[in-house]
DNA sequence: TCTACCTTGACGCAGCGTCAGAGTAG
DNA sequence: GCTACTCTGACGCTGCGTCAAGGTAG
């Protein structure tokens, strides 16, 4: 029979991990002394390694409780769940990781304010100027007055949300600025991406009816570079979880996507997307 | 200025946390009226999307506030120090998940026991018979006779510690008796795998000179392959932290390497070894 | 009697979720 | 006066670390 410290001594385990074990029954003592001392026997030694073998899995405690007072408690399928889970931890892990050291690439410009009355301005001129002329004489025709389009543009930029989300995408004002400013105007040059967006849909179409895992995920990174490319941005991971949610939640944008590439491309991008950054 | 309900709604961060963030003085709301309601303006949502932005990066509350309030302290420096933080963590991940797997593929002879005393003793006959008779002689002469080597044999066995430790390699008890029974007697081909493990010391020391931590990281996936086939392991990472540890705790051991190796042999090994897992 | 053990109880940690009870804006 | 908001507590969660005050084994 050992004591706690016996206990302690051979497993490593800290006498107050042997008490809260006590408390939450995960580990009795095999016996109590007159003085309530704790005593332990070989079979409890035993137990606590495997104790300590399933919580250096990360498996709960309250589940391995499970897992050894109920033996019809299938292990093997404790252990599969919780491999996946630790995947989707490892993946999610590895899109911040590669988050900070984009954000890192580009410390200096970082500055997080969002846009005044006079920059939206100055965004919107912008714009206008570098609008070819059929396509602006449309949008005049439609909003029936270049004035009317011109508060419909500035109302997508007052749009709390809206800034919201940009913050998030480009990770600050100055950022965000300045790809818009490059990219408002090159709507030539825009083309050639939206082909090889398209071109990535269908390989996320072929991956789908294959059933190839590892194709969707370079597509999600292909998909990733080419948006870090349309949008001038540092890191896509945010945009890309965000137009995930959208595929999710509205129907219209993700019915859209569905015509064009295939019934259930919207929804198996978006499982793709957040699958590969573990969300 | 906006009501808890409407920052809530724009950047969808739950009223409690806006409440908890202005206690911890993370966020305080702009202004409150003569109610106690807090009023938040627009400089304050910008603030609030920046720390939703650390946060994403998982850093600590603590250190964001730091981070914000005091503009001495280097973003960069924070966002290097959490960047390594992850890759820890997800290097961790990692071999805890190749730990799951192996152990997955072997799952129906798990067992969770430990020797009784008959099984030592067929351990130990085993052994002996599979000794060769002058390296027999020689620990009989060492020991001065049969009995007291074969009591010297059986207190290694009997050491609860090193069951302790036998249990978590193997993950069982069945799984080492096979093991044990399949290695004591090839010391033939043994010979092999500690040639091999030379040259993969070798390995690290070249590493280790020429600082490629890539190099390094081959190494121990070398050495944790060469391990799994010296111990019939299904998985090597438990017995290379033990390794590792004992490297670093026990200066005999680290001394012998280093006397074939090269000075800081042993401890360059150890730091790679944690390393790669992520400890 | 001294010392090295042992006991229980309770707070603290991080970051909120989730009630409850009571006041307020429109 | 109704409803939809707001407020401030306060407990709960996970897995222990870390005192504190007091009993016990040898």
């Amino acid at each position: 029979m050992k004591t706690v410290k016996d206990v302690s001594e051979i497993t490593g385990v800290s006498r107050r991990t042997l008490r809260y074990y006590d408390e939450i029954g995960l580990l009795k003592p095999t016996e109590l002394t007159d003085a309530g001392y704790r005593l332990y026997d070989n079979r409890a030694l035993e137990r606590l390694q495997e104790i300590m073998f399933f919580k250096e899995l990360e498996i709960p405690l309250e589940d391995i409780k499970n897992i050894m007072d109920n033996p019809s408690y299938e292990k093997e399928q404790v252990l599969l769940a919780q491999k996946t889970l630790l995947e989707q931890q490892r993946n999610r892990l590895n899109g911040i990781i590669e988050l900070i050291s984009d954000v890192m690439k580009g410390i200096n410009k970082m500055s997080f304010e969002v846009f005044n009355e006079e920059e939206v301005q100055k965004i919107l001129d912008h714009t206008l100027e570098c609008m070819k002329k059929e396509s602006l004489e449309e949008q005049i025709q439609k909003y029936g007055s270049i004035e009317k389009y011109r508060e419909h543009l500035a109302s997508g930029f007052s749009n709390e949300q809206a800034f919201a989300d940009v913050f998030k995408w480009y990770g600050g004002k100055e950022k965000a600025m300045e790809a818009i400013m490059k990219s408002t105007g090159n709507t030539e040059e825009l083309k050639q991406e939206q082909d090889k967006n398209a071109e990535i849909y269908k390989q996320f179409m072929t991956a789908k009816e294959s059933g190839d895992e590892n194709a969707a995920k370079e597509a999600v990174e292909r998909l990733a570079e080419n948006y870090k490319i349309m949008f001038r941005l540092d890191n896509a991971r945010n945009i890309l979880l965000d137009l995930a949610n959208e595929y999710l939640e509205f129907p219209k944008l993700a019915e859209a996507t569905d015509n064009q590439f295939g019934i259930g491309c919207s929804e198996y991008v978006a499982y793709a997307i957040q699958k590969y950054y573990g969300v």
